[in-house]
DNA sequence: ATCGTTGTTCCAGTGAACGGGACACACGGT
DNA sequence: ACCGTGTGTCCCGTTCACTGGAACAACGAT
């Protein structure tokens, strides 16, 4: 294990719920040595990626930065924001924004609905991508491999429905790119349904995807689907104009 | 150079207007051979720190995360926002809220005037302490070493009414220690002047500032400062029932 | 006073990071 | 086609910086 991977290990103990932390702590989190964590907290702090409070110590100023820095997320809320406001003001509900990591959905901007439930996602926060609409609706548009990968590392249920048999999943997905919306009732968490559609580039490869959440009873799927797809390829539409970057990163795939 | 500094000098090189970098770039930007800088950007790529976009580069996913998680101006930016509206609302001017991180001052909140002259400050971004508002306010409840090295920095003439001599630059900041208001008139930029105050925890050290800014003509200093002013006060009564962690931070820094 | 904590420091041993250089590739100019 | 210059990646012997057990000092609780 690299020492870089070391530093992000200590990193990465926090959470949401631990945001502060003593060495020992960290180190029975990361399993590293007390005195190799004590060092490194140290380096950590001296480069502002961590800041000391009191005894205990948190995720530092440094980070906030490079949070706001980082493009890809930013441009990608700022693009989709219009859409998915009006999407909040049409339905009442909380609509949000996924971007895939691994087999995992990272929720990159979120607007809260009037009916606001309580939902437990949360701006930078994951969830398994297997279990969620956004994630589901990326899923459809994504290599075989990653489907695969994601299926290899287990269809755990967490919630009352969610789809836990790998065939099953596979037709799901098949339904999922055929309709281009995806549904999901009770399969992420008891009492809430969903609706997604996945936004892909011009190139055709998944970039994110927009969903709208609600409770299970006051939730017309059919009505809001259609409303999620809409605005995604409203979306869509304004999004190849992208000039640059966009270019750039098609020359570069293609070897 | 220990391989965390190298690594986050890689960081480092991204900006706002730099959002995409090659490894070559990078090498130039840090001066590190271009071999180290691939194997390093590759193990940052791995651990999702930063993302391939064709042959460039860009900040990645897990920073975006964590700077979600840092919990210092998360927390900071909720207390103080119904604050910030407030004056806001009452000014119709731009708002800002800044904390001091060595010699400059990093603004992690800011609400945008109806009269939106385009300031240069972004959330996450930084400005010389001395030259702003906020950071004199900042400096002025600092203790005396944290000026000595600001001023040791150097007091380089950022814009056209800068103070630049070292010993106004102390009287200033008695000045505003005993008005506990800071004022600047075309001190950060052409144009621009601002009033600000410090947040000062129950403790007495400065935690960050609230400043308000708009264009030179349009903007009546007394009734401007004064309205920080009282906003920063009635922020504080609120800010001593914050519980546990300031306790733990007292105690530990009690030793 | 005696534990069980906490975090920090020391230091010799070693394994991982280093980086010069070779390499493959993609351009643009002549 | 032939360079010249730009990329980014990979190899591999050298070496030096990271490692982590152990000893340490400070607390707080029993």
């Amino acid at each position: 294990m690299s020492l870089l991977a070391r530093a992000t290990a200590i990193l990465d103990c926090f959470d949401v719920k631990r945001s502060a932390l003593g060495v020992s702590d960290i180190a029975r989190c990361t399993g590293l040595p007390k005195s190799t964590v004590s060092r490194l907290v140290g380096e950590l702090v001296d480069l502002r990626y961590l800041e000391r409070d009191g005894a205990q110590v948190r995720l530092g100023l440094r980070l906030f930065e490079l949070g706001e820095l980082a493009a890809g997320p930013k441009e990608l809320r700022k693009l989709a924001f219009a859409s998915m406001a009006d999407l909040r003001d049409a339905t009442g509900q909380t609509v949000q924004l996924g971007v895939l990591d691994g087999v995992e959905v990272v929720y990159v901007g979120i607007l809260r609905g009037r009916s606001s439930v309580k939902l437990p996602s949360r701006v930078g926060g994951r969830m398994p991508a297997y279990a969620t609409g956004s994630g589901k609706a990326l899923l459809a548009f994504s290599e075989p491999d990653v489907v695969e990968r994601v299926i290899a590392n287990g269809l755990d249920a967490v919630g009352p429905r969610t789809i836990i048999d790998p065939e099953a999943f596979r037709r799901e997905l098949a339904f999922i790119r055929a309709a281009g919306v995806s549904y999901e009732v009770e399969e992420s968490r008891p009492g809430i349904a969903s609706a997604a559609s996945c936004i892909v580039d011009a190139a055709g490869v998944p970039v994110a995807a927009m969903s709208i959440s609600g409770r299970v009873g006051e939730f017309d799927a059919r009505r809001v689907g259609l409303a999620v797809r809409t605005a995604v390829v409203g979306l869509m539409r304004q999004l190849p104009h992208r000039p640059l970057d966009r270019i750039r990163e098609q020359t570069g795939l293609s070897r």
